[in-house]
DNA sequence: TTTTAATATTTGTTGTGAACAAATATTGTT
DNA sequence: AACAATATTTGTTCACAACAAATATTAAAA
């Protein structure tokens, strides 16, 4: 039982090293851009949502950021041009969020340059096969 | 080469999802004890070489953050006396940090925290082979 | 229908950390 | 002694987290 519990834990070490190491990397292909990664999580979202907007309530829930910090994100995205803002005309507690043309095209950018930023990972360092498997024990860990 | 790219980009995108849902897990139970993440891996690197001091500047390379700011992490750990940090009396430009006893002891408690938190998935979610294969996956990536 | 409760977002405040430039102190080199 | 290299600190600005509290709108109850 000792030993299961330390091979465990060097797994999960390694995968938040991993993790910080990837975003490192991440961070400095958003760079040129002037978005966070934070923003881009956001503009994820509305991408996955294009053309159908999403409420801040919806996003809060996506991202797993507490509701109070969601308003001052977006905000930052508003000044951006890369979000746009307004209320919901069926109910005006709510607000709808959206990608402006601009928010579209820059989201597209960003994702070419993380792909590229991230060619050896995508490309050479796994194969086919492990990255199934680590598929399959991300979602076995987060189940 | 299209699926390649495809199925790798989903293995990366479940690996920053798993990750952010481990590391608020972990700041969950950091919170008792009022230490963020960042501040978690120097006490563990001063552990690590406890009761060797270590410089500011050996800090900051192993912990990835630019140099102007392991200073002022280091200020709130003093401040909650959690590190010692004097000038190294070899070389006056250095500074010596290391771990105070309440330091060690908060460390200490903090990783059985940890541990507890994180049962599931040291116990119940990956097998040993699973976990085997995550740790070299993980280390392929970073090669 | 007025009151009350629930929902959705915003505002204020404080603390933490990232990024960059610049200052200071100490040591090593010419 | 002058100059460069090393190690840390300070200043500034921004992004984001956490928590409490305020506001506006809608839904439900009396």
């Amino acid at each position: 039982m000792g030993d299961i519990t330390h091979i465990h834990a060097l797994a999960y070490f390694n995968l938040l090293k991993t993790s910080g190491w990837i975003e490192s990397r991440v961070k400095e292909a958003l760079k040129p851009f002037g978005i966070t990664h934070a923003q881009l999580n956001v503009l994820h979202i509305l991408s996955e949502n294009d053309p159908e907007p999403v409420s801040a309530n919806d996003l809060k829930e996506r991202i797993l950021v507490s509701s109070p910090d969601v308003t001052r994100l977006l905000d930052r995205l508003v000044k951006k041009e890369l979000v746009h803002r307004e209320t919901c005309p069926n109910n005006r507690r709510k607000m709808d969020i959206s990608l402006t043309g601009n928010g579209k095209k820059i989201f597209g950018s960003t994702q070419k340059a993380m792909k590229d930023a991230l060619g050896d990972f995508f490309k050479d360092k796994l194969t086919v096969e492990e990255a199934k498997e680590l598929r399959k024990i991300m979602h076995k860990i987060r189940e």
